[in-house]
DNA sequence: GACGTATTCAATCAAATGGTTGACGACACC
DNA sequence: GGTGTCGTCAACCATTTGATTGAATACGTC
C-alpha cells in the first residue's frame, strides 16, 4: 500500500465506524477493548480499523502493559483541512473574480456597444 | 448505496486522480474531455469519477450542448473542514485541560500529600 | 438524414475493503 | 507455572472499487 498521506487520510475518514471511534478518542485516549464494546462487531475489526487510522496517522499507540491506548495525533487533521480550504478558497476567490468580470461587463453593455458573447471566457 | 454524506464526500478524496480534478476545477469549470486529457486512462474512466464527485455533492454539471461542464461546489468541503476541526479541536483543548491537571496535581504534589494514583480518570 | 464530437451505459475483471472465526503472543495475578 | 485478559495475526469470504473495452445516446453541422 504506497499510498501517499493524504489518500490514507481521506480513506481512513470514510468510514463511520472510524469517524465515530476518532471522535470518542478526541474525548480521551481508550483501550481497544472500550472502543469495541459499542459497535456490534469483532474486536479484531475494530483492531483492523485502528491500524487504518494509525497508518493514516491519524492516531497513535502507546503502550500500559497488555493494553494500546490510543491517542488522537493532530498533524494530519491539518493537513487535510489545509488541502480542503486551498481548493475551497481557490474556487471561491475564481467565482467572485468571474463575478466581478460580468458585473463590468454589464456595465459596458449598459453604456457603450452590446457585445453579447464569449461568455465563460478563462482568466489567465 | 445508501451511505451518508460524510462517507462518500472523504471517500471521493480518497483518491489521488480525483483530487487532482478537484484541484484543476477550482482554477475553472471544464468538461470530461478536458479533464481527462492530461491522464493515461480513458475517458470513461474520468468520467466514472466524476460521478463519484457528483454524488459525493463536491461537483455538479450543467449542460451546454453537449458537453457537460463540472463545477465545484463549496458547501459539502465546508462540512467536512467543520467535521475536522470539531474533533481536532476537542482533542487539542482535552490536551490542555490535562496539561493544566497535571500541572495542578504537581503543584499539589510538592506543597502537600502526594496521591499519587488516578491518572488518566474521565472528564464527564 | 448522415457524420463527428462529447459523454455515458453495460459487461467484465483484478485488486482492495470490511467483516468473520480460530489460533497465537504478551502480560498481570494467583 | 497455570489462568484470565487484552490485543494481534492468519486465513477466508462477500462486496466494492478502479479500470478496461465496446456499444449506445445527445447534440451541432454539413
Amino acid at each position: 500500500m504506497p499510498q501517499d498521506p493524504l489518500s490514507r487520510a481521506f480513506a481512513a475518514l470514510a468510514d463511520p465506524t472510524r469517524r465515530d471511534i476518532v471522535a470518542r478518542l478526541a474525548a480521551g485516549d481508550a483501550g481497544v477493548g472500550e472502543l469495541a464494546a459499542p459497535y456490534d462487531v469483532s474486536v479484531q475489526a475494530v483492531s483492523k480499523h485502528l491500524k487504518v487510522l494509525e497508518e493514516a496517522g491519524l492516531v497513535t499507540r502507546s503502550r500500559e502493559a497488555q493494553r494500546r491506548p490510543c491517542h488522537l495525533e493532530a498533524e494530519v487533521f491539518d493537513l487535510m483541512t489545509k488541502w480542503i480550504e486551498r481548493y475551497r478558497r481557490e474556487a471561491d476567490d475564481r467565482f467572485q473574480r468571474l463575478d466581478a468580470v460580468l458585473a463590468h461587463m454589464d456595465a459596458d453593455e449598459n453604456q457603450q456597444q452590446p457585445p453579447d458573447d464569449a461568455r465563460r471566457g478563462e482568466a489567465s
